[in-house]
DNA sequence: AAATTTGTCTATTTACATTTC
DNA sequence: GGAAATGTAAATAGACAAATT
């Protein structure tokens, strides 16, 4: 019997003890879960101290150490010493942003998606490919010469993104969360911390969480990771990597100025830390600013993604490694895909090194901006952050609303935004804001009635 | 100090300690890995018991275990209850079997490839597709019906295969380790173990050594896996799962007959394993056996993949999911890919629902059957197993030799073959075997070269 | 500024089950 | 067939450090 009665103190969360169900810490973890899922523990409870739960139960305050553990590696609570454990504000939300069927007549404002002026030049390079000799060979692994070219215009393009590498340390990947994942998988086992901003792209939350890798939201003053917060974790976390969007991040939309990307650096190379710097929007910028891995080459992971930069079918990325991890991300890669398709990395190497390329990049730039002038109309630009050639938005919202409510409302009216809620990493705030994906409506017509359905919504508080 | 000297035991491993070090375990860990791959410890000693270990060492048991089990999920270790801790043979041996650069002018033996004649038929389809109104949609997201039917292309292709699935239950994936690799991620956690041939295909070695899931080799008196054998591994290893390919195993070539079949489903269901089956060679059989998956459908995921059936460069596999582990894989899946290129999935469906389909099943049987039959004139059937449409031989050695060996000197003759220790799981004693992929070599005059010169080492024993 | 709260980590204790002899 | 050897795994204890008050 515990020595106070637990009965009169008010406990968030109270687990049934049997002690029959061995082992006791898996029993708690499960029921912790279970509890989570089916909204009995709300996002941002606080759970009871470790201590008082040990007490109560009357088991080793270890036992509740491990049972939490389990829940925390899969993102579900989040724990600071001093502070206590809560529940994680995307425990319930669903990160998995690509589902299998969608409603039909939704305005898709969610999913990310670009325009499609790049879907008739890659035609065009394929169409050309097949009327060569000898062109069947790129449904085998191709010639041994091709693989050199394909990694030489894998240089090229990283190269126009400031990155420079040598073709010896690029490797392909089948699309930019291919090669996230992959380098996860290389670089982290089970149990280790990787620094992420706030709120961030989901799918390192979902692989992460599969991994069993614990994202630590690096917090700051404003929304920006900074060097001091940085620093911080480093010292208290523990951490062992970091994963940064520096060029208008996602969902946030902001880009990191050059001071700060030095800053970085210069912790990551003191501390030794890795960097996956994700250089997803990198080249759809106006100016494009140097990487943090040009400050920190030996650091930095670096993957340049084709598919919001030519066509979202093209599933491929090029990732600039440092020699130091060339072996374990050459071996995740090889063991989650064996290979990329030759075809695609030829096609890919063909399109990169075309004339055409920097004018497929000019016309989604011009297409992107013309539609975050009508954002601009309908929103404006104070609380709808971002703009120029973005191709989301981050909709500051007005104040009763929740991102969840907003995100739910907006579907009631047939259009699909993403709550700020999807983004939010362990025991960050959720911020009151949905993420706008404007180049996702196959038109512009499509855009503005999604956007007038928007306006509503705001207008009414 | 310890109550016994040891100095005059015979250790097979002394390490030192270093209690500035801490945490010991991880210290004694590191130790320990660098023994073995600096290669002062050879694979197959035996480790000295923990308790003489801790004794030894003046620290815990459990300390031992602690890093004894770091060891053991790298794979690096196998322990087992009553007989002790072994370094595993499969430690050093080289499991990435397709590297970046491969020697000129050797004989490629080694990686497992096809002939080329489905390439024809692939390259006629893909012209076909390009010539069609709005195929530039193939490098967006497809039209939402062409999912649909792409997955029933699946569908099709898995009834050939004997197993019966709806489309719901068909995921797509980026060839079959990509399938396998996603499956593994999406249904066990670290420390999971799963239960394997003692011999297997080394993609799943080392995807599992990545994600610190341990591979138990299911033994037995021969080399197939029998029911006993599994019962036994179900009460006393606890395994989650099993990972077989029942038709022409690699590396060491059996099919498993129809009962061992049924008994395995039997086993499956009673004791709630899953269980990956990897048809890659089941469509190539003269009899296509019902798959493993058929009689325990609710147990099985079923891979079936192209890359072995059609060609390398066409990496798309289908996966038959039950459906209590849908959404795992399905998400895990979407973690590691987001997608396959709708482009591959639709060239696939196309070749699947095609009238030339069973052709070119039927091209590669002829072609394969033809090579196999060079194979027995030069090195009979008796000791190298396999043959009519597998597209590998497993040979086993005169006395002698053993399968590194083997490998290197046929390597010296310009000859790539690989050894049986690339195939062996955990604590399992390398075969003195090595497998010879017989489709490599790009002809048949080529192919016979190759044998010849094996021919000749093997004669000179 | 010091004391308290709180989570983290590792070593230790204990119980257990199987294999070997 | 029973005792000894051996690895496994959970619960417990104790030390520690950061955050809060």
């Amino acid at each position: 019997m515990p020595i106070n009665s637990f009965e009169n103190y008010p406990m968030s969360w109270k687990p049934t003890i049997n002690r029959k169900e061995r082992p006791i810490y898996q029993w708690l973890a499960r029921q912790l879960e279970a509890d989570i899922i089916e909204g009995n523990l709300v996002p941002g409870t606080k759970l009871p101290p470790q201590r008082e739960l040990a007490d109560y139960l009357e088991v080793n305050l270890s036992t509740i150490s491990k049972a939490f553990k389990v829940a925390e590696l899969k993102g579900l609570i989040s724990g600071t010493v001093g502070s206590g454990t809560y529940v994680s504000y995307d425990a319930v939300s669903n990160a998995y942003l690509l589902g299998e069927e969608k409603p039909k007549h939704m305005i898709e404002m969610g999913a990310m998606l670009t325009d499609r002026v790049s879907y008739g030049p890659l035609y065009d390079l394929l169409q050309e490919m097949l009327q060569e000799s000898d062109c069947a060979r790129w449904f085998g692994y191709g010639r041994p010469g091709d693989a050199v070219w394909q990694k030489d215009a894998g240089v090229q393009l990283l190269k126009r993104a400031s990155v420079e590498t040598i073709r010896e340390q690029v490797l392909l990947a089948n699309g930019g969360q291919n090669a996230i994942t992959a380098t996860l998988a290389g670089l982290c086992k089970h149990g280790d911390r990787i620094g992420v901003d706030h709120h961030t792209y989901p799918g390192i939350k979902t692989a992460a969480a599969m991994l069993g890798i614990q994202l630590v939201p690096i917090r700051s003053q404003g929304d920006e990771i900074n060097p001091e917060a940085l620093l911080y974790a480093c010292k208290n976390e523990n951490i062992k990597g970091l994963y940064l969007i520096p060029d208008y991040q996602n969902p946030m939309t902001y880009t990191m100025d050059v001071e700060t990307r030095k800053a970085i650096a210069q912790i990551a190379i003191k501390q030794d830390l890795f960097i996956i710097e994700n250089g997803m929007f990198h080249l759809l910028q106006d100016e494009v600013l140097p990487a943090i891995a040009v400050f920190a080459p030996e650091q930095t992971i670096y993957v340049s993604s084709l598919s919001k930069l030519m066509a979202p079918g093209l599933r491929l990325a090029y990732v600039a490694v440092p020699r130091k991890f060339l072996d374990p991300v050459r071996k995740a890669l090889y063991n989650i895909n064996i290979s990329v398709s030759p075809l695609f990395a030829e096609l890919a190497a063909r399109a990169i090194a075309s004339k055409g390329f920097e004018q497929i990049v000019a016309f989604h730039r011009k297409e992107t901006k013309a539609r975050n002038q009508l954002v601009n109309q309908y929103l404006g630009s104070e609380n709808c952050l971002g703009g120029g050639s973005g191709i989301f938005r981050w909709l500051r919202l007005p104040n009763p609303y929740t991102g969840d409510q907003f995100e739910q409302l907006a579907a009631a009216q047939g259009v699909e935004v993403y709550s700020g809620g999807r983004f939010t990493v362990g025991n960050a705030t959720p911020a009151k804001a949905v993420r706008l994906a404007i180049c996702a409506p196959e038109t512009k017509d499509e855009l503005e009635k999604g956007l007038v359905l928007l306006k509503k919504l705001i207008d009414v508080h």
